[in-house]
DNA sequence: CAGTGAGCGAGCTTCCGCTTGACTT
């Protein structure tokens, strides 16, 4: 056989196997792009270890904890096949590129296959922000090595994850339930859903009223709302806090009867309008989309899961119609810039595109940039209606909302006007009620011609800055008034987090990945911490025991904040100012006052499981979480009228579908005595006068037989 | 179903972040 004669190739390396076909065509002959996909090598399972390592100090992590935690890397078997690939391109090429993504993670891809192919050509680091041919030309112009420190900032954050894991992970199998899981992420994100589940079940509603009216010149009505009673301001929504409790001080609290009498003393009075007030109105559209934004917005305008928003996406990246779709940047590159304001001349006018390109900084916590916004692909954007015959239903609108945006994104603000009418009129009982509303006309779309962000379910008040054009009136005009009616309103507790608005907090707060943020809402799913009721994500009573340990015990672990001042001491690690070993080592063992991680596992002392598994709920009722779900217990003896035993305790079963902050004390005492019947003492003793039919086995049948006749 | 429990104690569960297919339901 002769021998292989080398190709004079250089191999490429690229993370994503579609980003490959384009860099192969900006570089022509001469190379060969090739794709890790992903990562290539992780620490194993710990069960998986050689069984000669797991007796040993590496045993319990594949991290070798006494060792400067030297971590146990394996090729993850499903990149077996790859591996051997890519060793074989190398044997022919004569250079190696690393063409990784220019982030922590991409960094260490390099490394790891350096590690692995081993090669024996030379080898630079490059990197690139956008797909084009000038970036990829000037990153082989600007050719590095790997850089060291930022890849054991990588390590670091892996290992810490393990640690924190893995070993708080099985405390909770002891002291709540097996098959449970504790992490960085997704113990941070539970803590907010039953934050917010807490918050609910604290609210107190408050109620308050107010009054709306119709009012007119001629022909022209417009509907006006009660604004302030004898010059104090009307209390609404937000001017109670969540105990119920007005805050305002200056604010007047109407109830049924004080509207009701206002309204009726006000029905053939002399209103008239008070001010006219108008003031300039602009907005400036929404940046391109990152993958937390793509999420959120396909959830309120598609009605898509997180999840399939990112497998649609992954089609239309792979098919070349969007760029990449897991990023954390809002930046357009210049050629998208050019293509937008191109576009949006072309469609809408000269006029709608400013004279500047606009320039969106990045609002998220911890973003590493590694790519440009999720954008349609290429130097020019194919509209809707070219790919409409291309792209089915899903991928369709997922499109034209990308498409939209971006196009959008480089358009001028939306201008107006916002008008507010004030008028009023006295009462018959001599109260002084003035009314107002306000409404906004546009005179200039911009880029609301393209694309208006949508909304999330907001809190309080409806909000009434409707575009709506009000009549032209003057100071002191007479008004004719009919309708004026009294309304009822409640305070509502803070709303439910929905896959969406959890997303934009999660990367308001720097906590998780783009490439996470889906598979962290599953996470918290499966384990049974989270589940979704419509688009609401309601935390179980298993996440409630769950969290009020970690709270208890390892405080610090489950602060909002860990991620971030995690994130501050590895960019320290990239910088060279700090060795990731050295902060490991602080981190598991301690230093100082800080006990660390090991430790507060060793000596968690007496965790009484009872009481962690225990919410109160009401005088004498518990809700506690027991192998078989959630129960309530009574802790008031009675006596059981035909034995004269007394029972200590009664118990009752929790529906699977009641949210936490659905059983109240009501619903508890409910729930007591419509369960078994020896808890028919508890409830006779509970509520003497009440007559309580006891729905059992021997009575139901015969009422539901007697009342269907 | 039954509720933090007698004794012995094997074997099991778990993290985050980067990428796609290859699987089943």
């Amino acid at each position: 056989m002769p021998s292989k004669a080398k190709t004079g190739k250089k191999l490429v390396i690229v993370e994503s196997p579609a980003k490959s076909k384009t860099i192969a065509k900006y570089l022509g002959e001469g190379f060969i792009v090739e794709a890790s996909i992903g990562h290539i090598r992780d620490l194993p399972q710990p069960s998986d270890l050689p069984a000669e390592l797991k007796k040993t100090s590496v045993g319990k992590f594949a991290v070798d904890i006494e060792n400067d935690f030297k971590p146990y890397y394996v090729v993850s078997p499903d990149k077996k096949k790859k591996v051997a690939e890519l060793k074989a391109q190398l044997k022919d090429a004569d250079a190696l590129y690393l063409a990784t993504d220019g982030d922590r993670e991409g960094e260490a891809i390099a490394w790891h296959l350096l590690e692995v192919l081993k090669p024996k050509v030379p080898v630079y680091r490059m990197t690139f922000g956008e797909i084009t041919k000038e970036a990829i030309h000037r990153a082989m112009d600007n050719l590095r090595d790997v850089d060291s420190a930022l890849v054991d900032a990588q390590e670091t954050r892996r290992i810490l994850d393990r640690l924190y894991g893995y070993e708080i992970s099985p405390v909770l199998w002891r002291k709540v339930a097996r098959g449970l899981s504790a992490g960085r992420v997704q113990s941070v994100v539970t803590r907010m859903v039953v934050d917010r589940e807490r918050e609910r079940m604290a609210f107190k509603s408050a109620s308050y009223w107010d009054l709306t009216g119709q009012f007119g010149t001629g022909s022209a009505t417009f509907k006006a709302k009660l604004a302030a009673v004898d010059g104090a301001k009307v209390a609404s929504g937000r001017d109670f806090n969540d105990d119920g409790v007005l805050t305002s001080a200056n604010a007047v609290h109407l109830n049924d009867e004080l509207a009701t009498s206002l309204a009726a003393g006000l029905e053939n009075a002399d209103f008239r309008v008070r001010s006219v007030d108008t003031k300039p109105y602009t907005r400036r559209p929404a940046a391109p989309f990152t993958t937390s934004t793509l999420q959120q917005e396909a959830g309120r305008k598609l009605r898509f899961t997180s999840k399939s928003t990112m497998q649609i996406a992954q089609r239309l990246y792979e098919n070349g119609y969007i760029t990449y779709m897991r990023t954390d940047s809002s930046a357009l590159s210049d050629e998208a810039l050019t293509a937008a304001r191109r576009q949006a001349a072309e469609l809408y006018g000269p006029e709608y595109v400013p004279q500047s390109p606009r320039v969106y900084a990045n609002k998220a916590a911890n973003a590493q940039e590694a790519h440009e916004a999720i954008r349609p692909a290429g130097d020019s954007f194919r509209t809707p209606a070219q790919v409409a015959n291309h792209l089915t239903g899903d991928a369709f609108r997922l499109y034209e909302l990308i498409w939209k945006r971006t196009i959008a994104s480089q358009m001028g603000d939306a201008k107006g006007s916002t008008a507010t009418i004030r008028l009023g009129a006295v009462a018959t009982d001599g109260r002084d009620a003035e009314f107002s509303a306000s409404g906004t006309v546009i005179t200039f779309p911009g880029f609301l011609a393209a694309y208006e962000e949508g909304k999330d379910e907001s809190r309080g008040d409806d909000d009434s800055d409707e575009a709506r054009r009000l009549p032209n009136v003057a100071k002191d005009d007479s008004l004719t008034a009919s309708d004026i009616i009294a309304i009822g309103h409640e305070t509502s507790p803070p709303p439910r987090y929905t896959e969406a608005s959890l997303t934009a907090e999660l990367e308001k707060r720097g906590i998780g990945r783009p490439s996470t943020y889906a598979s962290t809402i599953s996470t918290i799913q499966d384990r049974g911490y989270v589940r979704k009721q419509g688009s609401a994500l309601v935390p179980s009573w298993i996440a409630f025991s769950v969290i009020r340990l970690l709270e208890q015990h390892f405080t610090d672990y489950v602060d909002y904040e860990f991620t971030a001042d995690m994130e501050g001491d590895l960019d320290k690690i990239a910088n060279g100012q700090a060795v990731g070993a050295a902060w490991l080592k602080h981190f598991y063992y301690g230093e100082d006052a800080d006990p660390g991680l090991l430790s507060i596992v060793n000596n968690l002392g007496e965790i009484d499981a009872r009481e962690i598994n225990s919410v109160p709920i009401a005088e004498g009722i518990t809700l506690r979480v027991g192998k078989f779900g959630p129960y309530l217990e009574s802790s008031i003896p009675t006596v059981d009228p035909k034995t004269g035993e007394v029972v200590e305790s009664a118990r009752a079963n929790v529906p699977e579908d009641l949210a936490p902050d659905e059983l109240t004390a009501a619903k508890a005492v409910e729930l007591m005595e419509t369960a078994a019947p020896r808890n028919a003492s508890w409830a006779r003793t509970r509520t003497p006068d009440t007559p309580w039919l006891p729905r059992t086995a021997d009575t139901a049948p015969t009422s539901l037989r007697s009342s269907r006749r």
